[in-house]
RNA sequence: GGGCGAUUAGCUCAGUCGGUUAGAGCGCCACGUUGACAUCGUGGAGGUCACUAGUUCGAGUCUAGUAUCGCCCA
């Protein structure tokens, strides 16, 4: 084994290794019931991040554990096709080549963008395999696969065929980059500093009419005007009404009677409307239906007419006269300077409101007119809502599950077409006559009279929405589908809780009549170590791929698992994932240790008559960690566990167990037992670490067991059983009596340094051990090695009537230990040092008596929480009585 | 406006069912290269658990409120 672990010469080895010998598909023919994952498909021409570090991590630690625990494990890893953001880079790539989209024509950029796909798409994927994803890539799946497009057609036949999918002309969210519809969580608000414009509209009166727009003169001759607040004025063109509110009497004299409108001149109503809120601006407010979703609902309400002023490309229309071909900001710019000139544009102030922004195309969304396609949310949610509110399916953790209802209590109609080429197509045809024709499968004869398609293609959330199930085969009644789903856990970032989670349960719970899986685990955001969000234009952006490279891939794994708790944002701390890569290299130093002094021609049984103090502790403690990391694992508190074994490795094997056994190997009689206790306490550990640093613990795993594997052990770490507790081998006596020793060994290191103690020499030391006496010569050598005293000066009695005088003195409950280092003894030091012993010992007794008089805590609280008072008491007033005594014998009174 | 989360050592974070003197890593101080490991070891310093009130025998933990920061929804 090399000195220190080196990453780069084991990962991709033994993912090679462990993928060829199909580790990672779940076991055939087993009767189990399976485990089953699926994993959340990464943009398929997408760059890996720490997002997809953080799911592949937490799903590889559940997805290694279940397979350890002997279940048929699948976890079935895929790619989508992201329409919007693989069309963004291949338009860019057609853009660099002096082309575009439109130029190349619908073909020609399909063909591109698969080829785009054939070149990249591999990418992501070898980059998961980096990550040590054990996924089973015989199932790899893409969105746009044959088998998942027809998941598509049949998912969109039968919502159309039960009215849950319509076409209708409606507001919806246009972004103007990007030139599609999108849907209402695909716009991101902002609050942003605009300013709310005070403009004049003339009361329309007999004889009066508007002069040329622009010639100053517009509304000369106008005697009354209505003032209406906005943040828009580009927008006048499409009032078709305005309102006030019924109650306001500054108002009740206009309603019924008309306006002109500025630039064009339409004549609209003044009506009246609650919508108008009187203490908001003027109290009237221009009523645009087809570009505000508030007036949408107030035309709907009085039957207005809309007036649509906008381009697809957001620039404005014929319908807005004198700016027609003019983009949005800059017609706003030209008519508030013609409002001016005209003497219509009352004030313009600062104003505080939140726009919507879309999410990928990053400008200000507008609400447009088109027609589109949608699916009927409500009955969805409901049949979603009732699987977690009935528990067939929680949220962990649980307090997503509130967000969850809230969101799905006031869902609304889910926009799903595109005006975008790649994705599955809308499987809708339309006939000369306007019949729309929505097949099960097979298109409809293309040269049949004039049939065309629809052009638009679905939402990348609605086959994403059937993943769980469309990869398994769905509609078809598979094997893959009926013995794997519904699939166990999903485990995604909470951040697509409603984009994705939420539409997988409402068309799996529609669709297949069960809930998609029982239980979602959420984690948390990986965000820079300060708690920014990563992103390329603040420069903060951790590369998970050169991270693996600095530091390893279980280093990193670690520290994602480690670093955090469910659904809590993670910090990464580049620190911390050095302190990964020092553990991995020490449990590698851990593992060379032991290998060295295992006799391979011997069988390593323990046999608990023949074992020493340590060995019991350590294996209590070993047995102790199991239950608590199989405990924590089922509450799916994958970090503390991960904690939790790294500090027995560390903390207790490494730093005392191991520095035992090197005493207790040099005696003939406990070798056999000792190394059967080295190896089974360090194989057990590697095998409950595996499913967070899969890679180091196989290879020092394989190091481990290599002569070992004739005798019924598995070829590889990764499908060795996970540890099970063994109860009788938690030794209570054996872990109080190791406390003894540890404090021992541990006070006299501490005065050794205290007083500079030579790092070299050897010191005396008498222990006075009363009933402890047997117990400490027991653990004689262990003492001397570990704590540096000369063994043939070193004293164990049960008593002693004369303490040494030039001593400095150790008292532990009722255990007193003398260190005679009469050179170095400093009496007046040595005072200090036990008066604050003294004190500290006092005051916790003090604690503890106060607690212990409480007729409440004696009464009320646990027999075991007062017992373990009491027994404490009793332990420091031994300690108080001793430090007392000594400071009396040496003529320091307290 | 509604909801959620966070606030614990210099930094980044744990802290389970309310129960001993609140832990870890990094950083800091001192010492150290003894054949697993300097990616290390030994010892140490460092905390009014944001604040206020309450419940309780007992509160970092539960309740209410306040402050600051962040997120989601409208």
């Amino acid at each position: 084994m090399a000195k220190a672990y080196e990453a780069q010469q084991v990962e991709q080895r033994l993912y090679t290794w462990w993928e060829q010998n199909g580790f990672f598909a779940p076991a055939p023919d087993s009767d189990h019931p399976p485990f089953v994952v699926s994993m959340p498909p990464p943009n398929v021409t997408g760059e890996l991040h720490m997002g997809h570090a953080m799911f592949v991590t937490i799903e590889d630690v559940i997805v290694r554990w279940h397979r350890m625990l002997g279940e048929p494990t699948l976890w079935l890893p895929g790619t989508d096709h992201a329409g919007i953001a693989t069309q963004l880079q291949v338009e860019k790539m057609l853009r660099s080549e002096g082309t575009s989209r439109q130029q190349a024509g619908r073909e020609e950029f399909l063909r591109r963008t698969w080829e785009w796909k054939e070149k990249y798409g591999g990418e992501i994927t070898r980059q998961l395999r980096r990550l040590g994803a054990s996924c089973d890539w015989s199932r790899e799946r893409f969105t746009l696969d044959p088998m998942l497009s027809r998941a598509v057609r049949a998912a969109f036949k039968r919502l159309y065929d039960d009215g849950l999918i319509y076409r209708g002309f409606r507001l919806v969210n246009w972004s103007p980059n990007l030139q599609t519809a999108v849907s209402d969580l695909e716009v991101e608000y902002e609050e942003r500093d605009v300013y709310m414009y005070h403009v004049r509209y003339p009361i329309a009166a007999a004889g009066w009419h508007p002069g040329a727009w622009g010639s100053g003169r517009w509304a000369s001759g106008a005697t009354e005007f209505i003032t209406v607040a906005t943040t828009r004025p580009e927008t006048i063109m499409g009032d078709t009404a305005v309102a006030v509110n019924p109650d306001d009497p500054r108002y009740q004299h206009l309603i019924g009677r008309f306006v002109a409108l500025p630039a064009i001149g339409r004549l609209i109503p003044i009506i009246a409307d609650s919508y108008a809120d009187p203490q908001f601006g003027t109290g009237a407010v221009k009523i645009t239906p087809a570009h505000d979703s508030n007036d949408y609902l107030v035309g709907q309400r009085h039957n207005l007419p809309m007036v649509n002023i906008m381009n697809r490309d957001a620039t404005l229309n014929a319908e807005a006269g004198p700016y027609a071909g003019v983009e949005r900001f800059e017609a706003r710019r030209r008519l508030l300077d013609d409002l001016t000139r005209e003497g219509l544009l009352v004030e313009g102030r600062p104003h505080r409101m939140s726009v919507g922004i879309s999410q990928r195309g990053g400008e200000v969304i507008e609400p447009l007119l088109s027609e589109q396609w949608f699916v009927r949310a409500k009955p969805l949610a409901d049949l979603a809502l009732a699987a977690v509110r009935e528990g067939r399916t929680r949220i962990v953790p649980e307090r997503f599950e509130k967000v969850y209802f809230h969101w799905l209590e006031n869902i609304q109609d889910w926009c799903i077409s595109r005006q975008l080429w790649w994705g599955h197509r809308i499987p809708v045809w339309y006939a000369p006559d306007g019949q729309m024709i929505v097949p099960g499968h097979d298109d409809p004869d293309p040269e049949g009279d004039g049939i065309v398609q629809d052009p638009d293609v679905l939402d990348t959330w609605f086959s994403s929405g059937l993943w769980p199930f469309s990869t398994l085969g769905w509609p078809d009644d598979t094997p893959d589908m009926r013995r794997f789903y519904p699939t166990s856990v999903m485990e995604t970032g909470y951040d697509i809780l409603f984009f994705w989670v939420a539409r997988m349960l409402m068309m799996g719970c529609y669709l297949t009549g069960q809930a998609p899986f029982h239980t979602i685990y959420l984690h948390g955001l990986v965000r820079d170590k300060d708690g920014r969000k990563m992103s390329k234009s603040y420069g903060n952006v951790v590369n998970p791929l050169e991270v693996m490279e600095q530091y390893g891939t279980d280093a990193l794994r670690f520290t994602l698992a480690t670093s955090s708790t469910p659904g809590q944002d993670l910090n990464l701390n580049p620190e911390r994932i050095e302190a990964a890569r020092n553990f991995a290299n020490k449990l590698w130093n851990i593992t060379r240790f032991v290998l060295s002094k295992l006799n391979h021609a011997e069988p390593l049984t323990l046999n608990v008559e023949h074992s020493t103090l340590a060995d019991r502790w350590i294996l209590s403690r070993y047995h102790r960690l199991v239950a608590e990391v199989d405990r924590l694992m089922q509450a799916y508190n994958f970090g503390e566990a991960g904690r939790s074994i790294q500090e027995f490795l560390w903390s207790e094997f490494a730093d005392w167990y191991v520095e035992v056994a090197k005493v207790q190997l040099e005696q003939d009689a406990l070798q056999p037992a000792t190394r059967a206790v080295l190896y089974t306490a360090l194989e057990g550990a590697l095998r409950l670490l595996h499913p967070f640093m899969p890679f180091v613990t196989e290879e020092a795993w394989q190091y481990l067991v290599r002569d070992r594997q004739a005798s019924g052990m598995p070829v590889s770490l990764m499908i060795a059983p996970y540890p099970r507790a063994e109860p009788s081998l938690i030794d209570e006596t054996a872990e109080r009596d190791w406390a003894l020793i540890e404090a021992v060994i541990t006070g006299i290191r501490n005065i050794r340094t205290e007083y500079r103690v030579a790092p070299a020499r050897m010191v005396a030391a008498t222990i006075v051990a009363g009933a402890q006496t047997a117990l400490i010569e027991g653990q004689r050598q262990t003492i001397v090695r570990l704590a540096r005293v000369a063994d043939e000066h070193m004293t164990i009695v049960a008593q002693l009537d004369e303490r040494p005088v030039a001593a400095a003195t150790l008292v532990i409950g009722a255990v007193e230990v003398y260190l005679p280092l009469a050179d170095l003894i400093d009496l007046e030091a040595e005072r200090a040092r036990l008066l604050k012993e003294l004190e500290a010992a006092q005051a916790d007794a003090a604690r503890r008596e106060a607690r212990l008089v409480n007729p409440g805590f004696v009464d009320k609280a646990p027999a075991a929480v007062v017992q373990r008072e009491r027994d404490g008491l009793a332990a420091v007033r031994e300690t108080i009585a001793r430090l007392q005594d000594r400071l009396a014998q040496q003529g320091l009174q307290p």
